[in-house]
Parts: structure tokens; C-alpha cells; sequence
DNA sequence: CAGTATAAACCGTGATCACACCTTACGTTA
DNA sequence: TAACGTAAGGTGTGATCACGGTTTATACTG
């Protein structure tokens, strides 16, 4: 008997296939790669619990197909990090971080983001930022009235717009792959309090170092709110020791 | 007709097929991940050529094995950028990265790669001080002799043992994986003159850093020895215009 | 009732096959 | 001789099956 895991989950305890819907495949698109494509918003919408076990022939179930392309795009999931595989047997489950790994995740959040959002000031971005200002006031009003799917669909909405702006398709791909990794906890974090706020404060002024094209500014912005979603999500998953404990 | 490629290679008109070997699987392990580690090892090592195709056929039939597990160890590869598809049809390829790519990809290693340099003066290095240094001599020797593939071997070891100090597993499988993609195209990059002096001038420099435990200056020698590669493979893929050059 | 042995269900893995698509080669025709 | 059309070979894709292993459920025994 193996240590099963239980995890605490934000709704009822509902498996993260209940939104899944069987493929509908289109012309020259792999079922595969729609497989992939859900699996992977899904996991970064948070819809897939933490620890949650992912059986081929379920998925395959669910989704209306045979295990061959399941099984490509959850290997290709494992290969981003996005899934692991549990103990000494094969089974694949959504990832819980350690400590470290958060903090790893963390800094190289800071480095590749910071780095994004000051390239992406060098470029012009007035074409992009009616649409970067429209998921900033819908993440308000999701914030006001607590909606959740609405805050983090548009909070993902905001910071890619920015960091595509940079123009960096490989920087994107990277960046994209940490947030499908903390994706399954950020729903856990949003719940802390005061993060509505703190976050909203950080958007803002990275809204207006955009508008101010100052650089630096909004770097500086990006990494507040990186940092502080990431005490939230260290004080969500492994309870409220503060990752540096350099007490001077 | 679609137009077919051809990619100047480093020897003789050889197949990246010609150094692998039928598999030999143990007990534990799955066929499919040892194809992976096989393919991306011999990426890393430049076996590849640049544009190079990869059928899955052939693939089976060189390691003596299916078409299903190489099938799910190439996708893994696909999703790691470090294979892509070449029309619109299905041909799985070694990359040629564009232009843009390329400093993308400099920049991404600028900033991760000099992270991790920083963080591992953090860290008590000497235990593995003896076999960054013996790393650092075998690559001295290999330049001297021009043995390439002895060079490349312990460039490798020589960053990565560095990086693995930093004590991140998230991070250096990051690093490894622009190592991958750039992996094809080293190879051709190390003829270009004065390649091997000027590497080696920054792995000293580094070496140095690193005895006196010097962050900023360990980063220095490290974001160099980037950029000085990253020179010279745009000049050998795309000829001799040098890109924009903007520091992080 | 507790503990254990046995059987059923389920797991991922890899091999094999049919299918649709595309490229290439060859033979036929104008 | 040149152009066209057809056939053969090769491609990735997805479904299905057999296998060894583990987990779970059931029934039997003490």
C-alpha cells in the first residue's frame, strides 16, 4: 500500500476531467496536438488538482479516442514539467512542488519575465495596448467580484500580451512552461488574503510604466508581482515558513 | 517538388543514424526513455546534422526496436524545441534556427546561464572544484590537439558542472535545454578561428572567478563565453551580419 | 471479527496493422 | 523527345491487442 495522495482542493472534490469535452477533429489538425493543447490550458487554468493521478484510458475515455495520442501528449507534458511521474511505478500525476522548486521556479520567473517585459518596451506597443489595458479592467472587475476563472484567464491574458510584445518566441515558450507548472496552485494562492489587492497594485503600475515606456519600472513591477504570488503559493503548499530564512 | 535541403556538413556526408547502436534494455526502464536520452545526447553532441530529417521507420529500425516508443521520445524532443516539423507535412527535423532565434536564445543563456553562475559561488564548491578543474584541463588539451569531439565533451562538463552546483533542477534543465538546440549547430561553430582561444580565455577567467569566489566576475567570463559563441554560430548559419546587440 | 490468500480490475508499455497522404520513379502517350 | 499519368514506396497517425506488473476488491480461513 502506497501513500496516496490527498490534496486539499478548492471546489468539491471533482477530477479535473469534468470540463472535458470529447475531440471534435478538424482537418489537418492531430487529435494529439488538441489533446495537448487542452490538457495544457487546463493544467494552467488549475482545473487538475495537485497530485491528481492522470490514467491513460481514462483520458482516452473522456475524450473519445484510443490511448496512442493521450499518451504522446501526456509524455509531452511530463517532458515540460508539467506532469511526473508518482512513485516507483509509471503513473503520471500533476506535479506538487517542493519548497526549492518553487523558489527555483521564482527566480527564474524574475529572470526571464523581467527580462521579457524590459524587451518588450523597446519594441511598439500602442498596438497592443488597447487589448493589454482590456484584460487589465476585466481583471479589475474580476477581482472586485471575486471571480476567479475570470481574474486568472485575464491575469495570464495580461502578462502574455506583454511578454509576446517582446517579440521572443522562444523566451515565450519558457515562460509559458513555468506558469503551466504553477498553474494547478496559483487557484490555491488567490485565495490568500490581500492578494487581489497586492497583485492589482502590481498590474498597475506595470500599466503605467508601460504607458510611460519606462523599462525599468516595469521590471520592477513584473517582479513584485511575481514575488509576492510566489509567498503566496510557498505559504499555500508548505505551510507559512518563509522560503528565506536569512534572519539576520 | 518541395524544396528539399541541404545543409553544409562538418564531415563527410554522414548520417546522424551512423553512431547509434541497437538498444539494450535493462530491467526498469522504458525503451522509449533511452531513445530519448540516446537522441538527445547525440543532439547535444552535434551527431545531427542542421535540417537534418529524422523518419520514424528508420529510427526503429537502427535501435531495433518499434516505431512507438521512438515515436513518443521524438515528440518529447519536438516539445523541448529541440526537433521541429519542416512543412506541411509531418517530417520531424533537426532545426535551423532563424536569425532572430539565435539571439533569442543568447539572450535566454545570458540570463539563466549567468543566474546560475552567480548562484553557485553561493553554494561551497570545492567538492567539486577537482572535477570542474580536471574538466577545464581536458578541454585546454583538446583545444591544443584540435580533437573536437573531446572539446565539446568537456565544454559540457565543465558548464554543467558549474550550473548543477547552483543546486537547481529546474534551472539547469532550462539550461540544457537551449543546449540542445544549439547543440547541432556547435560543432560547426568551434572551426571558426580563434574560437577555441577566445573560449578558452573566458573558461580561465572563469575558472579564476570561481577559485576566488567571485559572483559578478564568474557571471563576466560566463556571459562572454555566450556571447563569443553566439557570434560565431550566427555567423556560420547566417552569414556575417552580427545582430543587434542589447545587454540584459 | 481480524487477518490473509486469491481473484478480478486496472495500470503503462510496446508491437502490429490499416489508413490517408505525399513523394518519387517509371512507363505510356502525344 | 518531352509531358503526362500511374503505380510503387515511404511518411506519420491512430486503433487494437498481448504482456507483465501493481493495486484493489472479494472470499476464505483462523
Amino acid at each position: 500500500m502506497s501513500e496516496r495522495n490527498t490534496y486539499p482542493t478548492h471546489d468539491h472534490e471533482t477530477d479535473g476531467w469534468s470540463r472535458m469535452r470529447p475531440l471534435t477533429l478538424q482537418e489537418g489538425v492531430t487529435a494529439q496536438s488538441l489533446i495537448y493543447a487542452a490538457l495544457r490550458e487546463a493544467l494552467m487554468s488549475g482545473y487538475f488538482r495537485p497530485g491528481e493521478e492522470i490514467s491513460l484510458r481514462k483520458a482516452a475515455h473522456v475524450l473519445g479516442t484510443s490511448v496512442t495520442p493521450v499518451r504522446e501528449a501526456l509524455r509531452q507534458l511530463q517532458s515540460d514539467g508539467a506532469l511526473e511521474v508518482f512513485g516507483g511505478n509509471r503513473v503520471l500525476r500533476v506535479p506538487i512542488p517542493t519548497e526549492a522548486e518553487l523558489t527555483d521556479i521564482r527566480d527564474i520567473r524574475v529572470n526571464l519575465e523581467g527580462f521579457a517585459a524590459a524587451q518588450a518596451v523597446n519594441q511598439d506597443i500602442p498596438p497592443q495596448m488597447r487589448l493589454i489595458t482590456n484584460a487589465y479592467d476585466l481583471m479589475q472587475r474580476a477581482s472586485d467580484s471575486g471571480d476567479v476563472d475570470m481574474y486568472l484567464e485575464n491575469n495570464w491574458r495580461f502578462h502574455s500580451l506583454i511578454y509576446h510584445a517582446a517579440g521572443r518566441p522562444v523566451l515565450l515558450s519558457l515562460i509559458e512552461a513555468m506558469w503551466v507548472r504553477v498553474g494547478p496552485l496559483i487557484r490555491l494562492a488567490v485565495t490568500k488574503p490581500l492578494h487581489f489587492d497586492r497583485s492589482m497594485d502590481s498590474h498597475r503600475w506595470a500599466l503605467d510604466a508601460l504607458r510611460a515606456g519606462n523599462a525599468d519600472a516595469l521590471r520592477a513591477a513584473i517582479v513584485r508581482d511575481i514575488t509576492d504570488a510566489a509567498n503566496d503559493l510557498q505559504q499555500t503548499v508548505h505551510g507559512w515558513k518563509t522560503p528565506q530564512s536569512h534572519t539576520a
